[in-house]
DNA sequence: CTGGGTATGTACGGGCTTCTGACATACCGA
DNA sequence: TCGGTATGTCAGAAGCCCGTACATACCCAG
């Protein structure tokens, strides 16, 4: 039962993207996203806030949250005083406990994480497994399969679908996985069809920095923001981009390659041939090699808590190295606040362990790169360090894709 | 009558931007604009055609072009044979030839060009005027409305509105100019409403590239394509973005100063500041600077089709020089191919004049230097020569305003 | 000249959604 | 016990899209 739920239509005229009309039910399905992210966004509310919010009658609100409320989706909680006297109590809206949970899977070489996670951002059940980076594609789907069955098992509600996590290039269109670097076994494989039918649960597949921008979006920073960029940086750089309420996405899922953009362009050499990418001198590698060249202790074992431990503590070459490396992360914040002004970045992986010492070097530099005419000011923030955000982000794919936020 | 026709609700329970829901009206003007794009994109359409293209019945499409006819926006062609024989011969839709023109300006320091624009993107009346840059804000408003009377008086049908691009820093919800650093007199200058109340018509503004990438998607290589990067490349470098069929803007319309990402963080100064920008190796400037250090011949007058033309006439220097500025140009593409992946590129401005020789080594370099790993090889084109691009666009926005083409 | 075939445009009822106004409900305080 | 107030709901109306059926217009074969 691979569903898509947006089967592109078999044959048009001509060999351009078919014009898609809006249609009342399709409204109704925008209109109930929006209201279930109104939700997230601001906690439980009730219908009159809820109509207050959105400028429209009470009446309209109820229509739209009743099919939710027949779902399970939703739950009304106990009735709670205003601030003002008198008055009907309100009776807050949100998502019931025992709602139709969503199962998420985030594949990366070698390693898979399953876990069922409840509509309001809760992880009820997980489960991972290892395989080696060069066992053949059966053996990996086996792998998701079981996981993900283990988790589901604990469930007695039938979740709603299955969002996947993939580090590499795929086509969410087909859930395919079209290219995976440190996986070759894997490009090319249908991951989304397989997975479908053998969980008979309708299976949406994404990159991973687009599940994590969700993540962020659903239960992290980005919560309420209708615009940010999440970042990851570890081995490699990517990025999901949130833009006016949308995740952007490329033709066959192509864009957030922020990692192989040039910022110096007689720099080093980058595995990607390039030369001076963002990569080459703001992951762990290039803060390693640096260390290594001013002979800082375990130059070879650094990590940004080291980097900044040292820092703190008076080491000269480790303060200007530290305060090096916050100029070049800044850096690619300041090209994408030039190009698209999110204004909000999310930095997640290896940069976390940095901390506030870490955060408030790179916001400082990145803001005094930026032309003091900039409106707003962008603001950097890191997510949480135990890292669900990408789990939590393949869980709201599912959302995501239920309930379109754009018509 | 200033209309932004969207004025934002006075007061929020919250901070945030409000939730905005979708309406059967709102799904109307979307669907109307979403057939107009259609018919701007491929041609006059029979209702029969637009239903194929959209997949929906004949009637359906009858509905929605029905207040179309009656507001004299489009009018029914000739009936035309089809390719088979026999049946009912399909009576075209296009924009008709008397309907309620739009009018355009386009705004940059020392000069303004107003015109009155059909729906189908004829150029009816042109006026334009020139000001000292200098000059204070109410002369520069004088001109505009000057000019624009002027136009207006040529046709009988009133206008649907008045579009307005500027060289400078907006804020198109309110129609202000935040800042312009080249005729600091308009910083703060809510030229929308005022223009608005002067010709009593409703007023849109916005920046210069945005607008010009609309007019790309109206009536220029853009049409029909539902992602692509608009930049202009003159005495600065800016870009419009359009994503996923809709113009993107940040808040306070920030966003798209490409110009100013770093690309080569150990080069040059640029003006604003930073190290590196793309301006600084991009520009017309730059090309002097490097013809000058070369002792090229009207190093000081270099153009790109000086250049081109003495590279094909075999001078060597200037053959590396024409391949450097187009590996220069290609940087800023690859970067913003990297991010956003919109697959084709439009090149406004100075590079325009480098003719098919440039255009092929800019999408050369660009497609050598992104990985081959990409789906689809970015497309380099470059807008006309007689650059109406931006004044059509401006009147673009009019339509865009009128029928927003995403909920 | 006539009738079959075909494709277009339109009329009508049905379903879905939101909007408006009115009504029942629930709590507070006098 | 009775106003005052805020919440949630019900019924009717309007707007939009959808499916079907019907009238229209043309070609072509006989």
């Amino acid at each position: 039962m691979w569903s898509p739920s947006e089967t592109p239509r078999p044959e048009q005229p001509t060999g351009r993207q078919p014009t898609v009309l809006m249609t009342a039910v399709k409204a109704g399905r925008v209109n109930q996203g929006r209201v279930l992210q109104a939700l997230h966004d601001l906690g439980p509310l009730s219908r009159a806030d809820l109509a207050r919010l959105a400028g429209v009658s009470r009446a309209t609100i109820g229509s739209i949250v009743q099919p939710l409320l027949e779902r399970g989706l939703l739950a009304e909680g106990e009735p709670q005083r205003g601030a003002t006297p008198g008055g009907k109590p309100a009776r807050p809206l949100w998502f019931a406990p025992d709602s139709p949970p969503l199962a998420a899977v985030h594949l990366v070489p070698g390693w898979v994480e399953a876990a069922l996670v409840s509509a309001d951002g809760r992880i009820l059940a997980a489960a991972s497994g290892r395989f080696r980076v060069t066992a053949p594609a059966a053996t990996v789907v086996d792998c998701v399969v079981d996981r993900l069955n283990a988790v589901l098992a604990g469930s007695a509600a039938r979740a709603l679908g299955v969002g996947i996590a993939v580090g590499g290039i795929v086509e969410s269109t087909s859930g395919t996985i079209v290219a995976c670097n440190l996986m070759p076994e894997l490009s090319g494989l249908p991951l989304g069809p397989l997975v479908s039918e053998r969980v008979d649960l309708p299976v949406h597949l994404d990159l991973h920095p687009r599940a994590q921008a969700i993540g962020d979006r659903w239960s992290g920073p980005g919560r309420g923001e209708q615009s940010f960029a999440s970042i990851y940086i570890g081995e490699a750089i990517g990025a999901g981009l949130f833009l006016n309420g949308a995740i952007h996405c490329g033709p066959a899922g192509a864009g957030g390659e922020i990692g192989h953009t040039v910022v110096d362009v007689r720099g080093r050499t980058c595995r990607c041939g390039q030369r001076g990418c963002w990569e080459t001198i703001a992951t762990r590698d290039w803060l390693r090699e640096e260390a290594a060249r001013l002979r800082l202790p375990a130059a070879q074992a650094m990590t940004t808590a080291l980097l900044a431990g040292l820092s703190a503590a008076g080491n000269a070459d480790a303060k200007e190295l530290f305060e090096r490396y916050a100029h070049n992360l800044a850096l690619g914040v300041v090209n994408l606040q030039q190009i698209l002004a999110p204004g909000l970045f999310i930095l997640h992986g290896d940069v976390i362990a940095g901390g506030e010492a870490l955060r408030g070097r790179v916001e400082r530099q990145a803001r005094s790169q930026l032309p003091p005419r900039s409106a707003a000011e962008p603001q950097i923030t890191f997510g949480s360090a135990h890292d669900r955000t990408t789990l939590l982000g393949a869980a709201g794919l599912v959302l995501s894709q239920s309930f379109p936020l754009v018509g």
